[in-house]
DNA sequence: AATGCACACTTGTTTAAACAAGTTTCTGTA
DNA sequence: TACAGAAACTTGTTTAAACAAGTGTGCATT
C-alpha cells in the first residue's frame, strides 16, 4: 500500500492510462479538475504527474494540457527497467526460472578490482557466480560481489534462491539507488561453458553498483545476457543544449 | 542561461560535486543551510537537490542529509546519456566525427512499418540511411524515419550535417521526450556492408522514439553500434515491490 | 468579414507554513 | 557511570497562495 498521497494518485493515474481509460494522443483531466477528484492541493497532483513525465507516460504542454504518450509494449524478449531482481524480472515477463551457483567465495578486493568495482581496496567481499535458466535455457550468467560488512551471512543457499528477499525481508536493508552501465562484450571461455550461446560471439552486459539506505554500495554485479533474450528500455528528456 | 532559479542552483551543486567541491560520501549542506546560501525557499532547494537524485549524483538519507554518490566515469568508449544528437555525443568525448548519407528516400508507411514504428499507417515519412564514422573507423549506421508533416524541407546536405540542429534552429521545433529501446542483434548484409565490424556478429542497437513539444511522435531512429564502441549509463531507483 | 484585445483557461515557478518522521546530541535523573 | 528522554537537528509530505507565461475563445471594434 502506497502511504503516501502523491503515490496513490500517481498509481491511480498510471493505472488508467495502462487500461485505456486515459488513451493515448488524449489531454488528462486539467490539474484543477484533478484537485476536485482527489481532493487535495495542486501540488500534490503536480507531483504525481510529474513521476509519469519521468517515466514517458505523459508529456505536459505548457498553456494547453498533459498529453497521454503510453504506449503498450511488445514483450516479445525478456525486458529491464527500474531495479528489480531476476526473480521479479522473471514473474513480470511470465516464465518459468531457475538458477545454478557455479561459484561461491570471499575475497579481499584488490587495487586492480577495487578500480573496476568501486568497492575500497582491502573490503572483504562474496564473490558469486550463478547461471540463470528461463525455461529450461542458460541465458544470463551473473557475477556478484556483495560488501561482507553490509550482506552478512550470505550463504549458497541463499544465492540460489533470492539474495535480494534476503538483503530485504532477513536483513531488512533498504535498497535504493543504482547505476548502470550497459556494453556489449565479447563471450569469454566462461560464457562459453555455461551459456546456451548458439553462435553468438557477443553477449549483453549490464554493470550494475547498488547502494542502500545508508548511501553504501553493497552490491557490483555484472548480468551477461544473450542477446535474443535481452532488452532494456529507458526514457529520457531533453535538456537545452548549454 | 537557466532562466529558472532552480536550475541555476542546480547545475551550481552539480558543478561543485563535479569538481570535488563537495566530495564522494559526504554530505550536502542542508536544506536549511542552502536556503541561507542561495536566498531562495526550502521547496526550490528541495526541487534542484531532487534532480541530482534522480541522476545518481547524490542520495538522501531521511533524517541524516543529503550523501554525494558522484563518481567520475572512465569514458573509454563512446558514451551515452540524454538526448543528444550523434555530434553532441561525439563532441563531449572529443571525438573528430564525419557522417555519410547512404539512402535517402520519402515512403509512405504502410501496416508493417506503422507497427514496429508506431507511426500512423499511411504517414509520409523520410526514410534515411547514414553512416557515421568516429576517427575516419566507421562504427554507426543510423536508420532515420521523419515524419514529413512535422519536419518539413529535409534535404540529404541537411542529413550529412546535423538533422537536430535544422529541427531545432531552423524549423524552431522543441524536442522534448525520447524513448528508447536497447537490444542486441544480429549484424545484417547492410551492417557488413557499411561498418567496419572486425570479426563481430553482433551490434548494440538503440532504437528511439522521439516526441516534439505538441507531443507529437516525429521521428523514429534506430542506432546500430560497434560494440566495443558503445556504451549506456543508467541510473535508477528502487520502488518497494508492489 | 477580419482584426485585435480582453478573458478564461492551461501549466510553470516560487514562497511560506505546518506537521511528520528519522537521526543525533545533550541533559538530567537514577 | 549508565540510561532515558527531551531537544535540536535532519529530510519527507502536504497545503495555500500568488504570479508568470502559453493557448484558445469570444466579443467588440473597425
Amino acid at each position: 500500500m502506497p502511504k503516501s498521497k502523491f503515490e496513490t494518485i500517481y498509481k491511480d493515474l498510471k493505472q488508467k492510462i495502462e487500461s485505456l481509460e486515459y488513451p493515448s494522443q488524449e489531454l488528462l483531466p486539467s490539474e484543477n479538475t484533478m484537485v476536485e477528484i482527489y481532493g487535495c492541493s495542486r501540488n500534490t497532483i503536480r507531483r504525481a504527474v510529474s513521476q509519469l513525465v519521468e517515466e514517458g507516460y505523459v508529456q505536459s504542454l505548457h498553456g494547453k494540457g498533459v498529453r497521454v504518450i503510453y504506449q503498450p509494449v511488445n514483450q516479445a524478449s525478456f525486458s529491464i527497467g527500474g531495479i528489480e531482481s531476476f526473480r521479479e524480472s522473471a514473474a513480470r515477463n511470465h516464465r518459468e526460472t531457475s538458477t545454478r551457483v557455479i561459484q561461491f567465495a570471499q575475497i579481499t578486493v584488490d587495487g586492480h578490482i577495487s578500480a573496476k568495482t568501486g568497492f575500497p581496496q582491502g573490503s572483504e567481499v562474496y564473490y558469486i557466480q550463478r547461471v540463470r535458466y528461463l525455461d529450461g535455457r542458460a541465458l544470463i550468467l551473473d557475477i556478484n560481489m556483495f560488501l561482507k560488512s553490509q550482506v552478512p551471512g550470505l550463504t549458497p543457499e541463499i544465492a540460489e534462491k533470492s539474495v535480494y528477499d534476503y538483503i530485504e525481508k532477513d536483513l531488512g536493508m533498504q535498497i535504493v539507488t543504482s547505476k548502470r552501465t550497459m556494453t556489449v562484450e565479447r563471450t569469454t571461455q566462461v560464457d562459453e561453458a555455461w551459456l546456451d550461446l548458439k553462435d553468438y560471439n557477443c553477449l549483453a552486459v549490464i554493470t550494475n553498483q547498488t547502494y542502500n539506505a545508508d548511501g553504501i554500495m553493497f552490491e557490483y554485479t555484472q548480468s551477461r545476457h544473450r542477446p535474443d533474450f535481452f532488452c532494456f528500455q529507458d526514457t529520457a528528456t531533453r535538456k537545452r543544449p548549454l
